[in-house]
DNA sequence: GTATTATATTTGACTGGTCAATGGATAGTG
DNA sequence: CACTATCCATTGACCAGTCAAATATAATAC
């Protein structure tokens, strides 16, 4: 008997596979891959952060969020320094150079996701955005 | 002068941040990876397909479908064979005990998603599909 | 019929994520 | 005050994707 898939069970190829699209492509046209440009994101509205804290706003983990950030400490965007009142903790901030480069970063960010959705209305992203969001919380049980 | 980030900077970040929390918790729901589950999905409605039909199919670079077919390969769920008539291609198709793992498979793959999507309507997932479609064409020439 | 070009697969180097284990620092408890 | 818990960052091992280069075969052009 053969037995095609269902619409529900191709949601989550269809999601891989456009992420996995994305990726190189962002990174391509950004200059900056998609982590780091949301670490440099996250530091841009702050002054200095836990790693932990970034580590959660980010939802990567930390092993990699560590590497990252050594990248970008050894590039010249970020700072890290211990917490002198708690030496486990590291504060991380945007240098001056950091702060400078991800106004560009952003227009060239800012440019892609224009064209990926330069066909959806504003509701329509919206609902992107909130369906994207009850998946997260369905699954983050499991 | 500060300066958040609007939604739809964030679309991108928000897809990526999902797929990263799909990818782990599909594998240890379903006990497959969610490329592995694509590829033997895609050769359990055919006899025999070329690989490089299958990897344009699943949208993933060569070099890993060669790396996933060999593997399935040696675990029994896939057999390859070079075409005769043209030494290049290999084709590719289910084994017995691949077609009968698939089923197993499946179910386990319709529970996970049925409890990511268990809020939303049909008409959300259908909504949900097409965005993606979409997204997918409009980023396709960069 | 050889030379060139194109196609299919493989391999290697690299990146970026996961988990598990480690090390150092702090907090809590008897 | 020790002793245990916990927490934070790091490291190492692994997996999965990318690209680029290599290989082998086929198709095309002269």
């Amino acid at each position: 008997m053969s037995c095609s898939f269902s619409k529900q069970e191709q949601i989550l190829q269809q999601f891989k596979g456009l992420t996995n699209q994305i990726s190189p492509k962002f990174e391509r046209c950004t200059g900056i891959s998609a982590s780091r440009y949301e670490l440099l994101s996250q530091l841009y509205n702050t002054e200095e952060i836990n790693q932990s804290t970034l580590q959660k706003a980010v939802n990567i983990d930390g092993a990699a969020i560590t590497r990252h950030l050594k990248q970008l400490e050894t590039s010249g965007m970020v700072a890290r320094r211990r917490n002198p009142d708690d030496n486990r903790v590291i504060f991380v901030s945007l240098t001056e150079e950091g702060r400078q480069r991800i106004v560009e970063y952003r227009k060239e960010n800012m440019g892609f996701v224009k064209q990926m959705l330069h066909d959806f209305t504003p509701e329509e992203v919206d609902a992107l955005s909130d369906m994207m969001e009850r998946m997260q919380t369905n699954i983050s049980e499991y």
